[in-house]
DNA sequence: TCTAAGATGGCA
DNA sequence: GCCATCTTAGAA
């Protein structure tokens, strides 16, 4: 694993190894989004792991189109539409063949985006909290599974700042929220704060 | 504060 | 039918 620095960008081999250590490394770091020429920065503040194995897991019974992307090199975005109408952003994590993936569940962001529409815009620090939202916000969607999260893509991640380090909020492990198998398994991570989705 | 249900579409 | 969701309405 290579150095690193406050501030940098997220490499794809800092992201090879389990979710579960991706996860609660994340917390605390930035996802940038950026189209045209405008930028938004949120820190990421919630997130899930999913491993092979988890019932949970997209990629728990089988390879499909899907899910592909869980499949990739670690770095890659795994992007899905849920209930018809959002769409949920994934970090896939780990080795090539090994499918998992960390959901990012909420960003305490930095900035309105200046491309949401007012209505979704009231909630000044909730605007991305839970996964759907989020995604809403970011204006990511499923065309973004697959891609790599990195500057070219408008997609990116971002180590934790300065500030972050020197006065870290405190972080929660329990379990995650909106599923029906694994409920057991403690792979859900949170920072402390109001743009959490659920406390 | 809480629970229930509707919106809406791809996937297994 | 089931969903890694969110919002609104209505009960309590």
């Amino acid at each position: 694993m290579s150095l690193v620095r406050a501030g940098s960008i997220v490499e794809a081999d800092w992201l090879a190894r389990p979710a579960r250590e991706v996860a609660p490394a994340l917390i605390g770091c930035t996802l940038v989004r950026q189209v045209g020429d405008r930028v938004v920065r949120g820190v990421i503040v919630e997130t899930e792991a999913y491993e092979p194995g988890d019932p949970a897991c997209h990629a728990y019974r089988r390879r499909t189109a899907r899910n592909e992307p869980m499949f990739g090199m670690a770095g890659l975005a795994y992007v899905y539409l849920i209930y018809g109408m959002y769409c949920c952003f994934n970090v896939v994590t780990d080795l090539e063949d090994v499918p998992s993936a960390v959901l990012i569940r909420a960003l305490q962001l930095e900035s309105i985006p200046p491309w949401l529409e007012p209505r979704h815009t009231r909630s000044r620090h909730r605007i991305a909290a839970g996964p759907g939202k989020l995604s809403r916000a970011l204006g990511i969607e499923v065309s973004h599974s697959g891609r790599r999260l990195e500057p070219k893509q408008g997609l990116w991640l971002q180590h934790r700042d300065r500030p972050w380090s020197d006065n870290p909020l405190a972080i929660v492990q329990t379990t995650r929220i909106g599923i029906s198998r694994g409920t057991e398994l403690p792979w859900r991570w949170y920072a402390d704060c109001a743009a959490v989705s659920k406390r």
